[in-house]
DNA sequence: AAAAAAG
């Protein structure tokens, strides 16, 4: 079937597709055109429906259910106490010994299918099974995805240095089964195929169970997200009921709050959280930009525990007073030092500082990144009382699992040179699919040019950057980790926190400015323990990363070519931003333990956050030597 | 100089 419409996002080929869709239920997918933006011709693409039909459906079912019962809870109840009959007298306080298990996890039985009719609580309907477990007919593109999916490379993760600071640090644990995440979160994580914590998370959930605050920086790909869900999910199942306030009658009262910086990212995030939370009773919602805000705003008025958002969308709503911080009890900033960098800072200060979210001290915090510049550090103390730093990683860690490559190429030669790559890569194709490959370049501009010059040269690529629609941007990635369309060109919007599922390679076509984003880019690949390759084209207009570039390659054990140690030493000179400085053995360093010398000390130990503790460590700033870099400070 | 995030 061919669709000589325009444009995919055209309103007209919507209901086309929909129909579709709705018409022919066996149909896999169908052949549509657009119109390059670059130039007047048209670029063929498939769309595939099956993939489509899924969402679409979801979408429809929500918007008539939520027309048809648009109810509000009077009263917090639990999540654990939740879709349960009316109880006839108070329930057990936690305490209570009942039959071996303080968390009285719902059975299966009285949970799934139940229709709220009585209960104080509510859930519209069924919760959506988010492992998929009954599978309607599995087609080639499921075994493509499941092959290989067995979960996290634990044996990856072993004997990884951690470092910590702050006091009275609780001690790290081995297993899920050592922490009192109850039995619903454990299922879950069984559900997850997680056999074991990763070492993020064996310390951070020890840290975050016992309230503390958090900074942590981890390797790409380590599991941070489970890292901070866990302690989130758990905590609300055993908080007290709380009345929330009644006054601002359309306002929500989230308990938890996650912000990230990129939709998609968040996205994934809910996805996340949601498999975590399954059967929990711990409700879960997603808000974010570029969608329309009034599904997400009855998302939220059927309740929400943890709000997932990205700051724009989440000022909006706040503005609105459709939601309300006032009952927060746990911040967690994904990419955090990505959240309070220049751009992003006098967001997050309005919703963390200025609006009516609890003060630190009194709700708990988390920070979680792969990299954490000292600057940023500085700023998020802010946000944190008494915090632990958390740094997990060992020299070359997650890099050790990604084969770094740098290639001098002229600008003018970077598509032949990128075309060779993509043809090498065809050969490694899996099953007859090719390998996903991850392309990045610096201008949105630049990635439409090259996606119209890769699809006219018969490389299936699509793109994903800030000036596409969301739908668009949503549709893109989900072609690419299907399979369907292996090459995706990208800009930093992808840079973070993405988890895609065999990405074997990530080219940087153009290297970033930062060598943080570069760490972050590679980390798109080599995730959860398998290996990955990140091959970056370089020249003379790269000069000023060339210096951090060498000495991470250099602590990931990587080939250095020779020409870019001469530009490394060459560039040695100039102090760039970029350069690193006090990098440790291995994993990024506590601010708090830079030398006070170097800025009259109480400037740290005024706001509190540490009561000294620090002393012993005055030595340490002096024992590792400048330049020396580190992909996790 | 660019990207991202509200519409």
């Amino acid at each position: 079937m061919k669709l000589n419409k325009r444009e995919r996002a055209h309103p007209e080929v919507e209901k086309i597709l929909l129909f579709c869709i709705q018409s022919k239920p066996n149909l896999k997918a169908c052949v549509a055109f657009r119109v390059s933006p670059s130039s007047s011709s048209l670029i063929q693409f498939r769309v595939l429906l099956r993939a489509m039909r899924a969402s679409w459906a979801d979408l429809a079912a929500n918007s008539a259910a939520a027309a048809e019962n648009a109810t509000s809870r009077p009263v917090y109840v639990p999540p654990h106490l939740r879709n349960r009959p009316p109880p006839a007298e108070a329930p057990a306080p936690a305490s209570a010994s009942n039959a071996g298990s303080r968390w009285g996890a719902p059975r299966n039985k009285e949970f799934r299918g139940r229709s709220s009719g009585g209960g104080s609580g509510g859930w519209d309907r069924p919760e959506v099974n988010p492992f998929g477990d009954e599978k309607e007919g599995a087609d080639a593109e499921e075994a493509f995805n499941e092959q290989e999916n067995t979960g996290i490379n634990f044996d990856a993760y072993e004997d990884i240095p951690v470092e910590t600071s702050g006091e009275n640090v609780p001690p790290a644990v081995n297993t899920f089964a050592e922490i009192d995440l109850g039995e619903a979160l454990n299922q879950n994580i069984r559900r997850c195929k997680y056999v074991r914590p990763t070492p993020v998370q064996r310390h951070a959930i020890p840290i975050s169970l016992g309230g503390r605050d958090l900074m942590a920086c981890a390797q790409t790909g380590s599991g941070k997200t489970a890292a901070f869900c866990f302690p989130i999910i758990s905590g609300i199942m055993r908080g007290q009921p709380l009345q929330r306030p009644s006054r601002g009658v359309r306002a929500v009262y989230p308990l938890a709050l996650v912000l990230s910086p990129t939709r998609e990212l968040s996205i994934q995030i809910h996805e996340e959280a949601r498999k975590f939370s399954y059967q929990t009773g711990v409700r879960v919602v997603v808000a974010y930009g570029g969608a329309p805000i009034n599904q997400q705003v009855r998302d939220l008025e059927r309740g929400v525990d943890i709000l997932v958002a990205t700051p724009g969308r989440l000022v909006d709503l706040l503005e609105r007073s459709r939601v309300s911080l006032q009952m927060i009890r746990y911040l967690a900033l994904d990419e955090a030092d990505r959240m309070l960098d220049m751009g992003f800072e006098p967001q997050i200060r309005k919703i963390v500082e200025q609006m009516d979210m609890p003060p630190p001290g009194v709700r708990q915090t988390m920070l979680f990144s792969a990299t954490f510049p000292k600057e940023i550090q500085r700023l998020a103390s802010d946000f944190l009382s008494n915090y632990i730093f958390l740094a997990v990683g060992r020299v070359g860690s997650s890099t050790d699992l990604i084969v770094q490559r740098v290639e001098y190429v002229q600008e003018s030669d970077k598509r032949s040179h990128l075309m060779d790559l993509l043809h090498a890569q065809r050969a490694n194709g899996v099953q007859g699919k090719q390998a996903l490959t991850l392309v990045f370049v610096e201008t949105k501009k630049g990635a439409d040019a090259l996606e119209y010059w890769l699809c006219r040269n018969a490389f299936p690529a699509t793109t994903i950057h800030g000036d596409r629609t969301q739908q668009e941007r949503e549709l893109a990635l989900k072609s690419f980790k299907s399979g369907n369309t292996p090459i995706l060109v990208a800009t930093d919007v992808a840079a973070r926190g993405l988890d895609i599922p065999h990405v074997a390679h990530v080219i940087n076509f153009d290297l970033p400015n930062d060598i943080d984003d570069y760490v972050h880019r590679i980390g798109r690949t080599g995730r959860a323990g398998k290996k990955g390759l990140a091959t970056a084209f370089f020249n003379d207009s790269n000069a000023s990363l060339a210096r951090s570039l060498a000495d991470l390659m250099q602590e990931a054990n990587q080939e250095i070519p020779d020409w870019l140690l001469r530009y490394a030493s060459r560039s040695s000179f100039s102090s760039g931003r970029n350069r690193r400085s006090g990098g440790g053995r291995f994993g990024g360093r506590d601010f708090r333990r830079e030398g006070s010398f170097s800025r009259g000390g109480s400037d740290y130990y005024s706001t509190g956050n540490n009561s000294g503790g620090y002393g012993a460590s005055s030595g340490y700033a002096g024992g590792y030597g400048t330049g020396v870099t580190s992909a996790w400070d």
